[in-house]
DNA sequence: GTAACTGTTTATGAAG
DNA sequence: CTTCATAAACAGTTAC
């Protein structure tokens, strides 16, 4: 490495404390009031009937709201965006969102939401909608009431739509900036970029050359200035991150890049590119948005810094990430016994004794770089995964699905057979695509269960139509990545503390192809089946999930709110997942906490299967009754 | 056969 | 310690 890399505004931190940062308050100055986190009347305003609403037990931020199946789920995200911007940072602005149904058969956790003291609502989504999700959701304009004309500088928003003729207004003409755009670098990381590319597509998928020539379009410095490598570097990230899906053509000639649309947000470049009004005035409402975290202490300082030293007068991006820095936490929801039930699925929580040392990129020892794991077959490869995704990056976890050697074109079956060291697995044509057995496990053991062999086959034979995306999307099959995107850390980029490692964070495939990102886990029925392996479909390995502030449990974070440290939690987890499994008291989720991020998108879902046959009506019941701990 | 392209993986360093 | 950029080795594919 000759010259050091220019580091993309973008790749700011976006880690965050859990804990909510005093410094955070610098943002809300101009708010009103810090609202008292108990609902009162005034603060639960116009939320329908039904609507319960309590504080967390043990985070001063966050309170638990339970929607009738039948509310307007918009409705009630608006009602709580605004109660949220009443609260300021200091109160109870995020909103863990349990969906209730007259009974709790479908109680799920629609999400958590955010919100930012600024008003800008961090939006809550629902999903376990298709993805891509609506731009009206994904579009990350309400995150700072950016005004595409800001965009600039580097972009020079080239309208070159032969494709996407949307792209038009997608990116709107910048104006000329007065700078040499031609000769400087976009404050994008290459993860965005090709984001931004893909994006601008309607169908979200690119070829390379595509992308290329997309990121040439529309800045030019790559055409320009920058030196040949930088295509490598476009490569090297979509191999390297997971949120990047290689997808051929029905006929196999064409491969072209897609985005995970779990992990899509849909970014687009005149989305994350606007004008600073007032670079001296941080009280610019996205500020409070940026994802700086850590950073955010410094705020200005920071802000500034991103500013041409020149120019000066316009923020270069919005310091949206497009990975994830929301913070996929989980929470455990102190439950009564009564919303434990059997479970018919093979979630469990009977973690299978393993060493998960083994499997633990940390647990290399001294190693600093986390060795990458052999290469696998990806029908080896059984890893867990849990999706949870937000961001670009959210640095996914390997989704697994298990594809058994059969299911794999001969082709391809060869190659993993070859020495070769390609290990991509292509996404498959809708046709040979790989089902995902024991759809509704939520906990594959071969990631827990490491120190066995992640890499086992499990050669399950009856695969599973369940959990199949749209056809048409690149969320079908993410197994086939390479063995370090989809199941270990490996890379350049290691990837940290294997989803399988932490079982609560596994979730379960919904039927319907509606993901489900429940990472509850109930206790372990009958069908609790070993071999289970990998077959998440979607998993969310990603950087960005990485990243997450990890919880050995959500135990830990509901009682601790701090962040753990990643690499020692496996082993506190499975004790703690052994626990609830014993006293089934617990119900776990993934609280994607977005308030220090930019990252708006919910993507919790916490469902309770088998509550069908719980006979508790959510409609009659408060869930201060069964959960006492809610007050 | 060869070059170019594409994709994967490893390695290293800077910045935070 | 993490994230990202960069470089490079290497392998598979494709076009010529």
């Amino acid at each position: 490495m000759r010259e050091s890399p220019r580091r993309p505004i973008i790749l700011k931190r976006r880690k965050l404390p859990f804990q909510k940062s005093e410094s955070d308050a610098g943002y809300d100055e101009a708010d009103g009031p810090r609202c008292k986190t108990t609902l009162t009347p005034s603060t639960a305003r116009c939320f329908p009937d039904g609507i319960r609403m309590m504080d967390h037990p043990t985070m001063p931020d966050t309170q638990v709201v339970v929607i009738p199946k039948a509310a307007d789920l918009q409705s009630v995200i608006s009602a709580l965006t605004a109660k949220g911007k009443e609260c300021g940072p200091q109160g109870r602005n995020k909103f863990i969102l349990l969906s209730g149904s007259t009974s709790l058969e479908e109680s799920k956790t629609l999400g958590c939401l955010s919100t930012e003291p600024k008003g800008d609502l961090k939006k809550v989504k629902q999903e376990t909608e298709c993805f891509p999700l609506d731009d009206s959701l994904t579009n990350i304009q309400w995150l700072g009431k950016m005004s595409s004309d800001g965009l600039g500088s580097e972009s020079n928003q080239k309208c070159t739509s032969k494709d996407n003729p949307s792209d038009c207004h997608q990116q709107p003409k910048a104006p000329e900036k007065e700078k040499d755009p031609l000769s400087e670098r976009p404050p994008y990381s290459y993860m965005a970029m090709i984001q931004f590319a893909i994006n601008s597509k309607k169908n979200r998928h690119m070829t390379l050359k595509e992308i290329y020539n997309w990121i040439e379009d529309h800045f030019p410095y790559f055409r320009n200035v920058a030196k040949p490598g930088w295509k490598n570097s476009i490569r090297h990230n979509l191999s390297l991150h997971d949120m990047f899906v290689r997808e051929t053509s029905p006929d196999g000639k064409i491969s072209y890049w897609t985005i995970r649309p779990e992990a899509n947000r849909c970014l687009t470049l005149d989305q994350v590119y606007k004008p600073l009004v007032d670079p001296v005035t941080p009280t610019c409402p996205q500020i409070p948005q940026v994802g700086f975290n850590k950073q955010q202490k410094r705020g200005p300082p920071e802000l500034k810094k991103v500013i041409p030293a020149t120019g000066g007068t316009e923020r270069k991006m919005k310091p949206l990430l497009p990975r994830t820095d929301s913070y996929l936490v989980p929470i455990q929801l102190p439950l009564g016994q009564s919303l434990f039930l059997p479970s018919s699925s093979p979630a469990t929580l009977a973690t299978p004794p393993h060493a998960p040392s083994s499997s633990t990129p940390s647990s290399s020892g001294a190693s600093k770089r986390v060795r990458i794991a052999p290469k696998v077959s990806q029908s080896d490869v059984s890893s867990v995964m849990l999706c949870a995704s937000t961001s670009q990056d959210i640095k996914e976890e390997p989704v697994s699905v298990s594809v058994t050697p059969e299911a794999l074109p001969s082709k391809t079956r060869q190659q993993e057979n070859s020495s070769s060291r390609r290990k991509q697995r292509l996404v498959l044509p809708a046709t040979e695509e790989p089902v995902l057995l024991y759809p509704n496990s939520t906990l594959f053991d071969s990631g827990v269960v490491s120190d066995v062999s992640p890499f086992q086959d499990t050669h399950d034979p009856e695969p599973q139509p369940s959990c199949k995306p749209d056809p048409d999307s690149p969320n079908r099959e993410y197994t086939f990545k390479t063995p370090i995107k989809s199941s270990h850390p490996s890379s350049s980029t290691p990837s940290k503390l294997p989803a399988v490692l932490e079982p609560w964070r596994i979730t379960p495939v919904r039927k319907g192809g509606m993901l489900d990102f429940s990472p509850i886990r109930t206790p372990s029925g009958p069908q609790l089946t070993p071999q289970r392996h990998e077959h998440t479909p979607f998993s969310f390995n990603s950087t960005p999930f990485k990243e997450l502030p990890l919880f050995s449990s959500p135990r830990e974070l509901l009682t601790c709110s701090r962040p753990s440290p990643r690499r020692s939690t496996a082993t506190c987890s499975r004790e703690l997942l052994q626990e609830c499994a014993a006293n089934r008291s617990l119900t776990e989720g993934l609280v994607l906490d977005t308030m220090n991020d930019s990252l708006s998108k919910i993507l919790v879902d916490i469902s309770f299967p088998n509550l069908e046959d719980d006979d508790l009506g959510m409609a009659n019941i408060s869930w201060s009754q069964f959960i006492p701990e809610l007050k």
